[in-house]
DNA sequence: CGCATAAACCAATTTTAAATTGGTTCCCCA
DNA sequence: TGGGGAACCAATTTAAAATTGGTTTATGCG
């Protein structure tokens, strides 16, 4: 069968789509108006947000909108009353509590299908050309992973407290914090992760999330705002 | 100084309070409401409230209202969607990885005051005459814990996988489940819980509700429910 | 003066309705 | 027969009004 001249067009349209051309916030416009600004059918358009979302490069929510990264929680607003009571310090130590139990988890009862996945995005954090680049493949490996805990209740919590740390500009002071040679520690034990997982030993997947999550505890210590609570 | 016509007054309005005799669902009414229902001024209500308060008898909100016991979390709305996806097993196997954790916590940063209340609350559910009051007794005890890890965020998160278990109505399951017998099994661990965290034994409070949980959890599991999601 | 009452005002939350947005169905027609 | 377009459905967000605890102010009474 010969392509069609549409196919053609939607590997570019992929292209466009994943490289943010059409948002600045990784937000993209609403299907009614992407279609219009692209001058294809939403029916088009949606058969090419289907493919990518299966797999894994856009997420979309009912209601909510479509996302180069997952989206932030249901009713993000509540928590920034929340936020400005918390401390990077106070934020760590609940994903020091939350995270290894969800990568034990994810190494019993993710599907075959989703460790090849882990996989892949844990290749594209070894990738990531800038710092950029690094905390978004990082955002969503650390999130495949809450996924494929397989806990609806152990997802919401992450999510919450993932929708907490972006709450709060703490993205600054950590830009500022790491460098790219502790990127590159960090990459080690993002392997170990994974590979853990992907064997399905839970126990090294517990432990190796938990040294990586001391790591990085270990890096944001050194920043000045640790305790503080961003009163402002 | 003789005691005031008031003063007397206020021992029966406490106990009137405590009682229950104001509300079925352990909400009071508003204070506006109440104080005339009482035929007294807000200034003395509120006197008698924040005395309560201080006790940890009731507890308030701003925005929200006086409750008997701990109230829901903000938002309550937006969990009664997850509530519909989760089952009994989902809930415990957060519980089982996060309550460890606040007792540990508790421990380590509660103070003095806070573990002397919480030795008097574990009496209060050793002495509970039946299921429903200590099911009251043994809620308060959980939160105060929660409370005395000292940490917003596991407080919040400890708050929602509450409002969760309460959304969904396996009190009754559980109502069914649980025998007089089991309760008195609970209740040594209980004290335990309370002894490891009054000494200050961070991995002992730990230990000791984590054994706890798979106590009840075990007890749970009888149920007929417990990988069901209520669909309905 | 001292102090409690009442009223007014402030602040946090909930509730309600409208608007936004992804998901679905249906009808039409080339 | 299959894609386009419109209408409709469902989940979420947003904005405004209502509710409720918290605080201040003015007033009257002893």
């Amino acid at each position: 069968m010969a392509l069609k001249p549409a196919t053609l067009a939607q590997t570019d349209l992929r292209a466009a789509i994943l490289q943010g051309d059409f948002s600045t916030d990784g937000r993209l416009p609403p299907e009614r108006v992407l279609a219009e600004k692209l001058a294809i059918s939403r029916t088009q358009l949606r058969g090419v947000l289907d493919a990518l979302a299966k797999e894994g490069l856009i997420f979309r929510r009912h209601g909510q909108g479509t996302f180069l990264q997952p989206p932030p929680v249901q009713g993000a607003e509540r928590l920034s009353a929340l936020a400005r009571r918390v401390s990077p310090r106070d934020l760590m130590e609940v994903r020091l509590d939350l995270e290894p139990a969800l990568a034990a988890h994810a190494a019993t009862r993710g599907s075959t299908e989703d460790k090849s996945r882990l996989l892949h995005l844990m290749e594209d954090s070894l990738m990531a050309p800038d710092l950029e680049s690094y905390e978004r493949a990082d955002d969503i490996f650390h999130y495949k992973i809450a996924q494929m805990a397989g806990n609806p209740v152990f997802l919401s919590l992450f999510e919450e407290i993932r929708t907490l740390r972006q709450a709060a500009d703490w993205k600054r002071t950590r830009r500022e914090a790491l460098g790219l040679e502790e990127i590159a520690e960090f990459s080690t034990l993002h392997s170990a992760i994974a590979n853990a997982i992907c064997a399905g030993s839970a126990e090294a997947a517990r432990s190796a999330m938990a040294e990586h999550l001391q790591q990085v505890s270990h890096a944001l210590r050194r920043s000045d705002t640790w305790l503080e609570n961003p009163e402002m």
